[in-house]
DNA sequence: TGGGCGAATGTAAGCGCTTACATTTTCTTT
DNA sequence: AAAGAAAATGTAAGCGCTTACATTCGCCCA
């Protein structure tokens, strides 16, 4: 007679288990299997492509599964696979709604995708973004979002020899070799510098963060050149303030501005936690915005909105640029088409910071 | 004559393997050992306890590895060594910056330890909840740190059952099964509640968050109750709108507790982010704050100071608590120590929007 | 009723690593 | 210089799954 192992025997080896090591046992698909009376292969069909499998045995699988409370050990899945259903982000820093609201959009276009989302964050350190490329890559990763082209070209080399789908997003360049999902950084600052310029304002200062690597921040202060330029001002004209991504640095920066001589009437900011750090500063100096100084973000984040007079910034569609980068990624990572770039709008968002130049 | 592969042997294979396969190749621990000439087993030694390998041998291996852009395969790493290093992470959501902010000082203090962090969200649904603890178990977490203690029961026996420690932040009960890192929900809200009674205020409101499935925003209700019975107000006469946890639900809700009659003096909110709301929306609907109603929030974000006039709020100590759960996690994965919970205190600070009952 | 065919299931070979144990090499010690 | 200990390295058995291929089952039709 055959013999079929019944849940106490399985209760047993548990028990057995236990004696052994001191931990509680974990059960595989063995278990599954042999408390059913089926071979592995079925279990794991039955898990994984149901059709594939009768339906009375599949409710018995499905019952011990239960009744096991079997969880499939991941490593070993994908180490057999060779896949995962993962993909890895990373971001500058998390501390940054931006990033925060993007990110949450991948992951839940991801989500509905069948995939699993790894966030890491690099602090907006190179290094550290090589070595959480090498964790993700590790780690499985399917494909992996990046964000902003700018890179050590080994890296890159790396992720082809590991066959590792990339996508790039918060920024646009069809040129670059990784197709990416964002938009254009430069003509966007570019708009929001002319829309200054067409205010009177020819005294115009930045406050950017580091552009060393950081191709955004540079395409940025490139766009305000790029305005000053079409004006007949001479970009080099242009005062550029590096710091810190904070609302404290942002404030600092502005101080050292505002005391220079002769000192800007117009600040555009990099991003808005600049800006917004900017405007706080030149209030507490008793300079009215925009009246006696204009100040300008970029990104559109809550904040923007919260402070008075409202931020004057660039509007990014982050949910939008996520969901798609989202979609985009997981098409390579399935094969399913050539990835293509894609371009999406920004718009200026006109509110109480920015004025006419001080007669 | 002992034959020991060179590099072009290698490049052969992966030449073969090429034809094979349209993928390229990715190096094995094999590979190098190949190349070297010695065996797997001295090659992850090499890797993972270099104190153990001849520094002549090392230096050999580490060259292979290097010429051969071999990089570890996490899977079949972590299904031989049954541990990965890795802590999950499971937080309401990305979006308020009160997690971000922690949730960034938990991955630094973790990647000092030489631990991985993996975040994800649930967008404040059990169920999604339930579903990522499960992903990140089968991923192999060796911990994890939840928001919280409230949960299905049969999801703590699942992780009991795995073995897999559990911390819980953002709160602090030491009654409870699981180590808890955090502060006292109740005691600081009651703190708050207090501080707006002495300035005279009766008529109090509450915006809070969904209280069902949410142990924090139930704790800080009750502490507000807490307050009130202390100083002889029945907590019965406490109205509590539960709503979003957004700047627009914040508002919305203030709008509907001044419509009602007699409107709050007061609105203690469960949170930052919807006292700003509430704030904002006090001011457009020609409220003066604090003149004509105060309002308070909890968390003590960036908002809370940019915000005129600034926010009187509970200040958290989030990076501190989040050293602090990382640290308390990795003596438990590691079973260096039993870990106890860690109370950490709160702060009362008061700004602009609390102020006198008006006369 | 038997042959043939598709569907359901089983068998077993890995996936790339770690590590207990066995073996070899090197260093002490007398 | 021999013996023994310590250090370095090798051998090989898994870890828990997936999946190509082999086998068996059930059903239909002639």
């Amino acid at each position: 007679m055959l013999h079929h192992d019944t849940a106490e025997d399985i209760a047993r080896t548990i028990m057995t288990a236990k004696d052994a090591y001191p931990a509680e046992y974990v059960p595989t698909l063995a278990d599954v299997a042999r408390l059913v009376g089926v071979s592995t292969a079925t279990v794991s069909r039955c898990l994984n492509t149901p059709g594939q499998v009768q339906k009375k045995t599949r409710e018995k699988v499905l019952k011990a599964v239960e009744e096991l409370g079997y969880s499939p050990n991941f490593s070993a899945q994908s180490l057999a696979a060779k896949r995962t259903n993962t993909i890895g982000a990373i971001i500058p820093t998390m501390e940054n709604a931006i990033f925060a609201r993007g990110i949450q959009a991948v992951q839940e276009e991801l989500g509905r995708l069948g995939a699993t989302l790894l966030v890491a964050s690099s602090a907006y350190r190179p290094d550290l973004e090589i070595e959480q490329i090498r964790t993700l890559v590790a780690r499985g990763a399917d494909g992996l979002l990046l964000i902003g082209h700018e890179r050590d070209t080994a890296i890159y080399e790396f992720l082809d020899r590991q066959q590792v789908p990339v996508c790039v997003s918060w920024a646009f360049d069809p040129a670059r070799p990784k197709p990416s999902v964002g938009f254009d950084n430069r003509a966007a600052m570019r708009a929001m510098a002319e829309e200054v310029m067409a205010r009177g304002h020819r005294r115009i200062a930045t406050i950017c963060a580091r552009q060393a690597d950081n191709d955004r921040a540079r395409e940025r202060v490139q766009g305000v050149r790029d305005a000053m330029d079409g004006a007949g001002i001479a970009p080099s004209d242009l005062t550029v303030f590096e710091t810190d991504y904070t609302i404290e640095a942002g404030g600092a920066a502005l101080a050292t501005l505002v005391a220079s001589s002769p000192g800007p009437s117009a600040v555009i900011c990099g991003n808005d936690v600049l800006a917004v750090g900017a405007v706080k500063a030149a209030q507490k100096l008793g300079l009215r915005v925009p009246e006696d100084i204009s100040i300008t973000g970029f990104d559109d984040i809550e904040l923007a909105q919260v402070i008075v007079p409202a931020l004057t910034t660039v509007h990014v569609p982050h949910r939008q640029m996520g969901v798609l980068a989202a979609r985009q990624l997981w098409k390579m990572v399935t094969r399913e088409a050539r990835a293509d770039s894609i371009l999406l709008d920004t718009e200026l968002r006109l509110r109480g910071t920015l004025g006419q130049y001080p007669r």
